[in-house]
DNA sequence: TACACTTATGAAAGTGCTTTCATAAGTGCT
DNA sequence: AGCACTTATGAAAGCACTTTCATAAGTGTA
């Protein structure tokens, strides 16, 4: 019958030019209220929707940026998903979310976001990607930014997880405490929980140096849950030489700590020190002593890079680490 | 520097026009197979992925479906927002997301979403939204679906607050707690916290019928945030009639009874029972007793709702109530 | 060899938008 | 009234292809 309307029958309806109704679709501001008006009506009238492709040709790009994110289970992902978001927005990107679970869609995702055009921009968080995979989004002029990992040829911010160890060893040492244990998650593939492990290296390494060498048995890494946490906590805590601090791999742990320590009628920080990492909000809530990473500001930081890099994409690749410094509060 | 390749390029490496580009990718046969191979080596030569070709592939590959969601600092939004993805993903479907901070924002997006044409359908999570925006939608053939709030002409899955209130009060009565306190969050527009005052209405008239009702300054709504959370509660403890157990309209109040009661030496459940709302992941982590939503279900049965619509239009409207239970845990 | 017929190819005109740049119309101020 | 500014609007030039139409070769046939 009669086809879909095109802004150039809007426009010949509310008689104004195509540039005027274009105008009125994305600085609606920048068009006199009388005008606005006829225009509106001349939409209803039509019931005009502009082609979502031909949007994308012109503007040469979707204003899309797309995410890839391991879950969102973990509270640091979503505080720093939720900087992403405030930044990206408040530039006019929408946000796409592809929320990766096996190894197999992550490698999925990574093959096909370059070659569909839905993005203009990516960004990774904790998920690890190879040369191939970058020289693919480069070819097709799609900027990557790691958050919380690191390729050479691509923007990224992240914390210095072994400096991070060795700050929560410095602390705990320097509040008195001398035995210090450490638990930590044990990540599967595709997620690079690898953090985890550079913390403890640090955390390690500065209590040897310091003098105060860790016991091999204080060491303890479980699987995700909260269940594994407790009993992993209980089982350290009962250990002959009993530590009298206890670093976790993160704020989650933590949790695991209080609980296993609750029950086991040990006092905190009496009796034991516990320190977490992250600060995420929880800990703020829970009152636990922490490495504060600025989780919102490094989402904000990534969304500003994708930016720049999109806007001039001879921009130059940045590393950026995130400064860390311990949250003194209740668990210490 | 090196940008991604059009028909241009290829026509000029493979010295013949862009249309006879163009035709071999429709219509191969229409080309002679002298010049295929020339453009073929051209194609390869410059990876060349035809832009078009790709948005139309991907276009009905996949789809888009965006989310209107108030902020991700709620945990309950969180979990439900996992449960649309992992809905949503296993369909095919991209999430687009928008973080709704005001109540100006919300009516940019509900006035430019059906109109702009990026996404196929939209969840609208906890958010308010008139009779105006559903006709809009629906003029451009975009399914809405509800979560956490609802409208007569748009399906959605929501729970019956007034009767989860009153099943806190059954069970708290049951438990033998008689002198009921209530703690909410005192919500701002846009963000239908309408819900807290659903639960609050529903468990006073319970312990009314159960014969023993609520004192009136035992009702405390407090302002956004953990501090306020906390102040409100010593406040309430601290009244001449202390109250023996506390509802709280989520189970984020309900850590900050906890604190509270830390702080003033009082013992939970011993002195005071406690029930949150919600079962969030802390609740569990927390030992919290409190009333279950499945959360994640919500969030996976509104994905499905919005793929149902997609499918057949003509699909009726559902409104879907969540079934609610008492998590008995460690504070009653 | 001349004539009609097929191919094979390219120039140019869309496609439905955005964006830049120029111009017209107001506005305030002296 | 005259001048500098500040809107509000439109003409036209992209964007990355597809399509139409014309033309140049190539093929078969009388």
């Amino acid at each position: 019958m009669n086809k879909v309307p095109t802004i150039y029958e809007v426009a010949q309806v509310s008689k104004v030019s195509i540039t005027t109704v274009s105008r009125f679709m994305n600085n609606p501001d920048k068009v006199a209220p009388k005008t606005r008006l006829k225009i509106e009506q001349a939409m209803k009238e039509l019931d005009f929707t502009p082609k979502a492709d031909a949007v994308a040709r012109a503007r040469q790009g979707s204003r899309r940026i797309g995410i890839l994110i391991p879950f969102l289970t973990a509270q640091s992902f979503v505080e720093r998903l939720e900087g992403v978001h405030t930044t990206l927005r408040s530039e006019g990107y929408e946000i796409v979310t592809y929320l990766v679970d096996t190894q197999r869609q992550l490698q999925g995702y990574l093959s096909m976001l370059p070659v569909s055009g839905r993005i203009d921009g990516l960004i990774i968080m904790a998920l690890p990607f190879g040369d191939e995979d970058v020289e693919n989004f480069k070819r097709h002029n799609i900027p990557i930014v790691g958050i919380e990992v690191e390729h050479r040829d691509v923007s990224s911010i992240t914390i210095d997880d072994v400096f991070g160890g060795e700050l929560a060893a410095s602390y705990l040492i320097g509040k008195g405490y001398r035995q210090c244990a450490f638990i930590g998650e044990g990540g599967e593939p595709p997620y690079s929980l690898h953090a985890t492990g550079l913390r403890l290296k640090g955390f390690q390494k500065k209590l040897e140096v310091l003098g105060y060498p860790m016991d091999e048995d204080h060491i303890c890494f479980h699987p995700y849950g909260m269940e594994a946490s407790i009993s992993c906590t209980k089982a350290l805590i009962s250990r002959k030489y009993r530590p009298d601090a206890i670093f976790c791999g993160s704020d989650f742990q933590a949790i695991g700590v209080i609980k296993a320590a609750r029950a086991l009628h040990i006092r905190i920080p009496e009796d034991i020190g516990l320190l977490g990492f992250d600060d995420t909000m929880i800990a703020g809530y829970m009152d636990i002593s922490t490495i504060r990473q600025s989780l919102v500001r490094s989402g904000e930081m990534a969304a500003g890079m994708v930016i720049d890099h999109l806007k001039d994409s001879g921009n130059p690749v940045i590393h950026t680490q995130l400064e860390l410094n311990v949250v003194e509060r209740l668990t210490t």
